[in-house]
RNA sequence: GCAGCGGUGGUGAAAUGGUAUACACGACAGACUUAAAAUCUGUUGCACAUUAGUGCGUGAGGGUUCGAGUCCCUCCCGCUGUACCA
């Protein structure tokens, strides 16, 4: 037989099994049926880049086994073929985006059709096509009468280098995510989507899907739900109330620690209290500074600054203290209730801010048990290793420990021994020692003192009711400034953990009649307490903002919105879709939307409507594209409608959705969006659209640093399905490693694959009927079965090659191989390589297609060993192997160890115990 | 900071709490060859030892267990995402 030469045949294969349509999706809905579904690519003139062929190939095994294993099987593929590349390569060269975006097309069709993935192409769509673009059309209107599509003045966010407006979600560190250049804001009209709606049920439902853990949590997080409390502050000015303002937290078990109250710089309470600020300018002045940051300089700028309202005061309703009013760039007026209570004990943030405005800082909380932590160096120290081998006795947890310094905590009961050993060991002018608990500062001086009313000691409780702990420590700082540093010591994480602990279990103090509770009591107490006030209420918070759907560009999905001269928006008559991108159009970007300058688009708005009346010109954010596909390919027959239930609620949800890991937000929360929505409709019986959830592992470089031209490390497809043939470019891509991880390209392994299928093609020489111990290779394919459909059901492919790999290496021990069991081994290849596997059938005399045969049954009951191999270890290390007939009595077993010399002389006294897992290991413990 | 994932030979990586390193790459030795490539055979975790063998080994340190790469605690490192979200 002639060498592997996957050319002779792959093409011609290729060109059968597409004529004859072998992918095609059944119709009938009598089976269970299978959804493979791949994430909606972006046709990009590159072509194909090998992470769509790593994702594309797992859909195809998986749903070539399920083929035979006689589900209905569906894999379609479409295109997400609206957005920016192709705009702006048609502004560079002047080709029409729907001319470079059907080329780029076929080529993905033709490589795709190469690598042999099983697309039923009868149910391509591409976003950019009308039969496609009229029901995201007509999407919108749904979500528009239902008052999920709404108009809205909005800041938002704009790149000035790109000509558009970009989501949030687009904006990375403050920074375009294409042009990487700073985002400024701008007040426009824009749609959205109301999303938040759905926030609960977005955050609830994760539970319900089948995805990476990572993934969900991504997800959670980008909704940021967070349950708290409102609690509204009266604003007094003198005494007399004027007015009030809610706060929103999450830690109402603090309030007794607020010392002062935050109010973003855009809060519309500002104007409302205007008239009492005595320091308006300078309020307004700051207001404005604000205003004018962009985001990109409000993250970087770290420190916080703010100014306090003179002539109004907040008023705490737990403890009536007044607490004074700062505006404070810091809190966010788009999050919660745009103001805080500031509570410096115990945030990060307020205690940043109540140092450098010298506002008192009160703990409310202390930890359930006390420790003490302390800072100690070399140089201050007399004899800094006899003091080290003298708290050795404390057990102490060093944080830190050098030649030079250690930071270690110790338990409270050893402070007094503490305050002996440091006393000695200090010694001179600038030496120092301290400890810090939740409820004192120790500090030892070597100093001949004065400053400290004559004591080297110093014990100071943090939690004196009327004072305030950190003010006096800087009083310190400033007479002793000769001595010590002590002031770093605020600096210092550790000590600020200890000093302001971020306690969810604490214990609450200095919180008059809500003191001495667990915090979360507190909470549930106070919140009570409000509620029989009327000053507050339970209240749930989120991050995730409605979704901005215009986007100023040509190159999208128009917005089927009709204008009055009044401007006034009217929906477009569903008959009346698609509503037609117009092809007259100067690309160019100005800021505005280039539909603008379509003379067809003006006119026919005005033919159609009367004079003055115009469309809206902004197209929608490819996203909307992408959110709805998977339920179009359920019905793309049927022109007169978007999906029909009946198909939906067969076909989805999807059963196996590969996408790349950079989609772990947008798309899957858009597209689950949507689905809850159908649902309400009543027009599905399934509220989340994607079962089952995989990421593709990104494919890095030989270098394994991330494919890039700049690197000049990208492999592109066409070339390793030109060197080796398509089948070995799947086997390869599926054994670099686990699905999911990232992995590097390796030419060496990719060629050691191309081995194994030279050696499946050789061996195939060897096939006959009925050879010699074909019951033994028989038992040899069963297990390769058993293996093969367990990995294929969990997606672990590395493996399984593996297993191939193996099961052909035992095969060819033979000097001929079983027909049969020949057969079974190309078959369960067939998922895998399905060009090679095809022509071996085709040689063995087979009629029809490999792909549909029946997928093969593993037999337990042949899988059954004559001898098995048991391990020997003495006290779990182990010592000898020996082998012994299948389910031997574990008397026979033990016998037989002993009598080996590698046990014997370790086991020299009665075992104490011995333990036999069957067939496996013996583990004798003396 | 926070969240998620990960750390095992020279490399990519295997391992329901039960013989750590399957499978592959590379390397080394040999066969074939005038030679090379291709192919085939053998060896290949580390250390000591002529052999037999012994000891050590899954980022570090503890713990649970007859037995831990796997489970628990503490910590270190890397990658990804995210960040004034009260």
């Amino acid at each position: 037989m002639s060498q592997f030469n996957p050319k002779e045949f792959e093409n011609k294969w290729k060109q059968q099994w597409l004529s004859e349509k072998l992918y095609k999706t059944p119709t009938d809905k009598t089976k269970k049926k299978f959804y493979s579904l791949y994430s909606f690519p972006y046709p990009s003139g590159a072509g194909l880049h090998v992470g769509h062929v790593e994702g594309m190939v797992a859909n195809d095994i998986v749903a070539r086994y399920y083929r035979m294993k006689d589900y209905n099987v569906t894999l379609p593929m479409g295109w997400d073929s609206f957005g920016l590349p192709a705009e702006n390569y048609a502004i560079k060269t002047g080709i029409h985006p729907h001319d470079s975006t059907e080329e780029a097309i076929k080529t993905f069709i033709d490589q795709i059709d190469r690598l042999g993935i099983s697309v039923d192409w009868d149910k391509e769509v591409g976003a950019h096509r009308s039969d496609y673009y009229k029901w995201t059309q007509w999407i919108f209107l749904q979500l528009y009468k239902a008052g999920i599509a709404y108009k809205a003045v909005a800041p938002v966010n704009w790149c000035p280098k790109d000509q558009t407006v970009l989501a949030n979600e687009q904006v990375i560190n403050g920074l375009c995510e294409r042009c990487d250049t700073p985002v400024e804001q701008k007040e426009m009209s824009q749609w959205f989507f109301k999303i938040t709606d759905y926030a609960d049920r977005l955050y609830d439902d994760l539970d319900k899907v089948d995805w990476p853990q990572g993934t969900k949590q991504m997800q959670r997080n980008w909704i940021g739900r967070s349950e708290g409390t409102t609690v509204r502050f009266a604003v007094n000015a003198g005494s007399k109330q004027v007015n009030s303002f809610d706060i929103f937290t999450t830690r109402v078990d603090t309030i007794f620690g607020c010392t002062f109250t935050g109010i973003a710089p855009e809060n519309k309470v500002l104007t409302e209290i205007k008239e009492h600020i005595t320091n308006w300018p300078q309020v307004e002045e700051y207001i404005t500074q604000a205003r004018n940051k962009t985001d990109l300089q409000r993250q970087t700028e770290k420190d916080k600054s703010g100014v306090k309202l003179e002539g109004v005061v907040a008023i705490n309703p737990f403890n009536s203290n007044e607490v004074p009013i700062y505006v404070v760039d810091y809190v966010l007026n788009t999050y919660g209730t745009g103001s805080i209570m500031a509570v410096p004990a115990h945030d990060e943030r307020d205690m940043e801010f109540a140092l450098k405005y010298d506002i008192p800082i009160i703990p409310v909380l202390k930890p359930k048990s006390e420790e003490y932590i302390s800072y100690v160096s070399r140089k201050w120290s007399n004899d800094f290793n006899k003091f080290l081998n003298q708290i050795a006795e404390f057990n102490p947890i060093y944080l830190k420990k050098t030649q030079e310094e250690v930071l270690f905590k110790f338990k409270a009961e050893f402070i007094d021994k503490y305050i002996d050993y440091a006393s000695k060991s200090v010694e001179g002018k600038s030496a120092w020692h301290d400890a810090v608990s939740e409820s004192e500062v120790v500090v030892i001086f070597g100093s001949d003192k004065a400053e400290f009313s004559g004591v080297d000691i110093a014990r100071i409780p943090k939690f004196m009711s009327d004072e305030n702990i950190w003010i006096k420590m800087k009083d310190f700082e400033e007479s002793i400034r000769q001595y010590s540093n002590i002031w770093t010591m605020y600096y210092n994480s550790e000590y600020r953990e200890k000093i302001c602990p971020a306690l969810t279990d604490g214990i609450t103090i200095n919180s008059g009649d809500f003191s001495d509770l667990s915090a979360a009591d507190a909470a549930v107490k106070m919140q009570e307490w409000l509620k029989s006030k009327e000053l507050g209420n339970k209240k749930t918070n989120y991050k995730l903002r409605d979704w901005l759907v215009s986007r100023q560009r040509y190159w999208g999905c128009p917005i089927p919105i009709v204008y009055d001269p009044e401007g006034n928006a009217h929906a477009i008559d569903e008959k009346d879709l698609p509503l037609l991108l117009p092809t007259d159009v100067d690309f160019k970007p100005t800021g505005e939307s280039p539909i603008k300058s379509s003379e067809s688009f003006k006119k026919l708005a005005e033919e159609k409507y009367g004079k003055g009346w115009y469309f809206e010109a902004d197209t929608m954010d490819t996203f909307v594209d992408s959110s709805w596909y998977y339920f179009r390919f359920t019905s793309t027959d049927d022109q007169n409608q978007w999906a029909i239930s009946e198909e939906m609620n067969y076909w989805l949800p999807t059963d196996l959705y590969m996408i790349g890991a950079e989609h772990t937000v947008l798309h899957l929360m858009y597209s689950r969006f949507f689905t809850k929505f159908f649902f309400d409709q009543g027009v599905i019986n399934f509220d989340e659209p994607f079962y089952k959830m995989r990421h593709m592992g990104t494919i890095l470089g030989p270098d394994g640093r991330k494919m890039s031209k700049r690197w000049g490390n990208v492999i592109n497809p066409n070339d390793e399905v030109e060197k080796y043939g398509a089948d070995t470019l799947r086997m390869y891509e599926m054994f670099m490693g686990p699905l999911e991880e990232p992995k590097p390209w390796n030419d060496r392994t990719e060629s050691g694959v191309f081995r194994f299928l030279s050696k499946v093609w050789n061996t195939n020489a060897k096939v006959q009927e009925n050879v010699q111990k074909s019951a033994e290779q028989a038992k040899i394919v069963n297990r390769l079965v058993k293996k093969i459909t367990d990995d294929i059901e969990i997606l672990s492919f590395n493996t399984a090659v593996a297993k191939f790999m193996e099961t052909l290496n035992s095969l060819n021990e033979f000097d001929s191989i079983d027909k049969q069991a020949w057969l079974t081994y190309v078959k369960v290849l067939a998922p895998f390589a399905p060009f090679i596997t095809e022509e071996l059938w085709n040689l063995n005399g087979q009629q029809s297609t490999i792909h549909t045969q029946s997928w093969p049954e593993y037999n337990a009951e042949i899988d059954i060993e004559e001898q098995v191999t048991i391990a020997v270890q003495v006290n779990g290390k182990l010592r000898a192997t020996f082998n012994i007939e299948f389910d031997s009595q574990e008397s026979n077993v033990v016998e037989k160890a002993m009598q080996m010399e590698s046990i014997k002389k370790f086991v020299t006294t009665e075992p104490k115990k011995v333990i036999y897992i069957k067939n496996k290991l013996l583990n004798i413990v003396v």
